[in-house]
DNA sequence: GCCGACATGTAAAGGGTTACATGATTTT
DNA sequence: AAAATCATGTAACCCTTTACATGTCGGC
């Protein structure tokens, strides 16, 4: 349901085609959201039936006409009320979980290498988010525009629970060694 | 698809009826993966044409037969082949992130009482989990079942990441109240 | 000549959500 | 008398994923 709002996000930032938009998820978004280029068309679809964008067509040579996005006023107006809007919180779905308390029952080694593999990736998500958040504090952080500043504090929130991610590993994996739990 | 694989790890644990599977799901299985009746009665008529489970029928007075699902050999080889495939990681989608960049082009005050909101659940929830926990150490660590171990570590992931949530909603709240960035 | 980027879509399969449907027993 | 619990399902709709489809341009 609220794929239509991120899209009404990223045109209130600015005007763009649906190829861009899907460009944009795969980029700086694709930290909060992710969605491919037919969902993304059929979501436009759906949003200019319901007024809530505008496009113009713009031919170019050589390539195929583009159509520019844009919101519309009923669009400005649909976002800011699903700001207010309660949240419900996503529900957790993560097979790794499943995997531990599977493995537990049936097969104990068999998870360690599928560990090493998860720490690989979070080190390395770890490690994109470090260079995005030190890009954005190049400049000095009261200087970024309030997009940005934004940005920037939605992308401490990825930080902060990677960073948990990776002790929570370390757990997991001197268990896995030792077979004992701490705490 | 990998709601077929939790549900093999459940029966894995201990046979259960399709009712007794989704009550599994709203209590502890719930931090982990979220599923309703429907959902699992579906999924276990597919694994049932597969062969991973088997059930038989027994009768009861007064209510409605129940059939009381059990794994198969061949559900447990398929799970076992599961645990060790490499876990793609779950895609964020998370409404909030959005909305705070949504609130920073359009009306940057309406966050505030969702911050507040999720503030609350999130409250709520880490009380739930530190309930769980201590209850899991009400016993020596070391004498748990091998499964009980298992559902310890999964819930202390839970427990870390719900604890760096709780400190980003501090920097969100606090650049709210000054609308300046720290770090 | 092939591959990747640009740009837009359709189609089919699968998974998730919500509502509907039944029917007995126990609790309030 | 009404509501909740036990127990199983069907139907419809929507969303997500994957594959298919088309066509131009620029670089290697």
């Amino acid at each position: 349901m609220a794929l239509g709002e991120v899209i009404l996000t990223v045109l209130a930032h600015r005007s763009m085609t649906g190829y861009e938009i899907a460009r944009n998820f795969d980029r700086t978004l694709s930290w909060f959201w992710r969605a491919s280029h037919q969902q993304i068309y059929r979501e436009l679809a759906r949003l200019g039936r319901g007024k809530c964008v505008s496009f113009r067509v713009v031919p170019q040579q050589g390539k195929p006409d583009k159509k520019v996005y844009a919101i519309t006023l009923r669009g400005r107006s649909e976002l800011k009320r699903w700001i207010a809007e309660p949240t419900d919180q996503p529900n957790p779905r993560y097979d790794l979980l499943v995997k531990i308390l599977a493995s537990s029952l049936l097969d104990r080694k068999a998870l360690r290498p599928e560990i090493d593999r998860v720490e690989t990736t979070t080190t390395s998500i770890l490690a994109q988010l470090q260079t995005m958040l030190r890009e954005c504090i190049a400049r000095p952080l009261g200087k970024l525009s309030p997009y940005d500043q934004a940005l920037y504090l939605a992308l401490r929130r990825g930080l902060l629970l990677v960073e948990a991610q990776r002790a929570w590993l370390n757990e997991v994996k001197d268990y896995l060694d030792s077979g004992r739990l701490k705490e």
